[in-house]
DNA sequence: CTGAAAGCGCTTACAG
DNA sequence: CTGAAAGCGCTTACAG
């Protein structure tokens, strides 16, 4: 009969059972054990859990079976190892929000599940002088798989241009593109920012001031250029000194928010380029004694749970912060492969009107 | 002169200058790297890295001044490799508040810092069938250095056993002693009760309800005893109908706050168990057109921000969340080392009055 | 106090 | 389509 081919020997289900019985202590078996238990090599194991084409079919199956019934689980820190790099995928933020940053962490893991994947966490502070080389060292020395940007370490070219130069692959979410179309989650603020201004310029508000966010965030260009396009459409414009600059804090809407006040003639209506700002318009209108949407209309930006918990509930622009989450760990899984078509990578921001705006009273 | 011990061979300055010299691809070295230009062995430079004891002191000075020259970096993935566990600390919980997951995320993150360790996030859900099953997994398959559980998933005995079982160092972040102390952050959340309840009573208070947290939360016992706790100081009696069941959700908050304005006769004053709920009740008194304090004097507990963006701005009791990651997870660092003296896993929350309360008016 | 050997559980060339 | 060898960068016994 000469040479069979080892599969044709081989009883994987036999084999299943032998592991069991020779077993008792419970250990967990290796690729060592799958390949004895099989008949095979190691390689041969290896090569179909990763998936390699080049593997019969018959042997495949035989293998995918016998893997199942024992409980093998190749180990990602052998496997890490091995390939030079490990199974951890890495958020890098810097945005103080918890909200936003709990929100994204919980969609990166709906797109990590279901693989070997785990999350690893990196606040960090981009005023830091070492902002950069600290990013770089998390991702070497753990040799991260790929790396999620948000908002506004996103921004930063520098640290785009180290994960480049190290090798590390990244997906940057940002309110605009950056980058290569591949690398990119784009939010599209501009478009949130331009349906808030539609929405008040609708319920007959033309005297709006704007509270912008903080300059060096790409989203507070967006968020407030969309909102003068949108004011455009109804022919309103938006005059300098209503424009009155905040840094996305609840303080800074606080103080923003009891200048607005004083604007002669005052404004009916207010753009807060975030909830927390908007927050702090609210608080300060409490302060002097007045009251949303009676006194001034008020529209925040973001729809974390701030929004649902102030009073009135506010009327805002829905920041899909967990989609976002998952959309990244999707396209960053798909990064390494060429074949991937490109999945979706982009989000669109939503309005939720809710008590905090009101039509403005013919006087 | 026969056999010179080493260390008295090697110029280090000059190993170091040779490894630059001869290295202009700039490959990062490894730890044969270095034994090689030290002239011991590997095991003498894991010795070093590893603290170990048994090495010469003058061997021990010379290789870390190599070390630090030439910016050797021991690979964590190998170490953890050969060591069998990974350089991951786990987080794993299933509280829903994302300014209490954040802030002790960054707690965790503070312990660590100086370490290798790098934080691995791990969200559940305890109703869930797997959920033990998810866990252990979560945790031997990345074979996790340990584990910080906060509530209510530290509260569950059936995961603390597994997590012995397969060996897995794990601090439990809980209001009450549940484990050995070294395996206990205690967050002593009656204290914080009773704080709650001498503001209030101190006020003049005496027909205070109460709106109880979710019953298989521990914390909901604690905060709820430690209050009755601090009323019965002042003589006060908490009646069966004042205390209205809530679930730690913003909802429960509203509904409960609803029905708290039906009592008869109505209270002057009422204990939220937590923040969410206390925004809750403050947004049900909005929609019956009535004002805290002036209707209703409410107190919180937490002091996340939410507290300080509804009006008025809820007098609360803090949860120091950050400290309390610190804690955790500088316990977990020292809870291999029988040496390292226990250090402090004890938090007291504390009570802090902003303008959700006043001294109730003699009528 | 120090070292040579073997090994952790995988993968990458290289053969065939 | 499959395998034997070497190796990833460390550590653990075991010697001396």
């Amino acid at each position: 009969m000469g040479r069979r081919s080892r599969k044709a020997d081989t009883d994987f289900k036999a084999a299943a059972r032998s592991w069991f019985e020779n077993n008792p202590d419970g250990r967990k078996p290796t690729m060592g054990d799958v390949a004895r238990l099989a008949g095979v090599s190691k390689k041969t194991v290896s090569r179909v859990i990763n998936d390699s084409p080049q593997v019969n079919d018959a042997t495949r199956a035989g293998i995918k079976e016998l893997i199942r019934d024992i409980g093998y689980r190749p180990d990602p820190q052998a496997r890490g190892f091995a390939f030079r790099r490990s199974y951890l995928v890495g958020m890098i933020y810097d945005n103080p929000t918890p909200q936003y940053v709990v929100n994204v962490q919980l969609g990166i893991l709906d797109g990590l599940k279901g693989t070997d994947f785990e999350l690893v966490v990196h606040p960090c502070n981009r005023q830091s002088d070492t902002f950069i080389e600290d990013a770089r060292k998390f991702v070497e020395m753990q040799k991260l798989y790929g790396v999620v940007l948000t908002p506004s370490v996103s921004e930063d070219e520098r640290l785009a241009e180290a994960l480049r130069e190290i090798g590390c692959a990244y997906i940057r979410v940002a309110s605009v593109a950056l980058d290569m179309e591949r690398r990119m989650i784009v939010t599209n603020d501009r478009v949130g920012g331009r349906e808030a201004a539609r929405h008040l310029a609708s319920l007959g508000h033309s005297r709006i001031a704007v509270i912008a966010g903080r300059r060096s965030f790409r989203s507070a260009h967006e968020r407030r250029s969309g909102f003068e396009d949108g004011l455009m459409e109804f022919g309103i414009r938006l005059p300098m000194d209503y424009v009155l600059q905040g840094d996305y804090t609840f303080e800074s809407g606080l103080a923003r928010g009891a200048d607005l006040l004083d604007l002669d003639p005052p404004p009916t209506a207010a753009f807060a380029a975030n909830d927390e700002m908007a927050a702090g318009v609210l608080q300060a209108l409490h302060v002097a004694g007045l009251k949303a949407p009676e006194d001034l209309s008020i529209v925040g930006f973001d729809d974390f749970e701030t929004a649902t918990r102030i009073w009135p509930r506010l009327t805002t622009v829905h920041t899909p912060a967990r989609k976002i989450g998952r959309l990244a760990a999707q396209s960053l899984l798909a990064f390494g492969d060429e074949d991937v078509p490109l999945g979706p990578n982009q989000t669109v921001p939503e309005l939720i009107v809710r008590e905090s705006t009101r039509e403005l009273e013919s006087s």
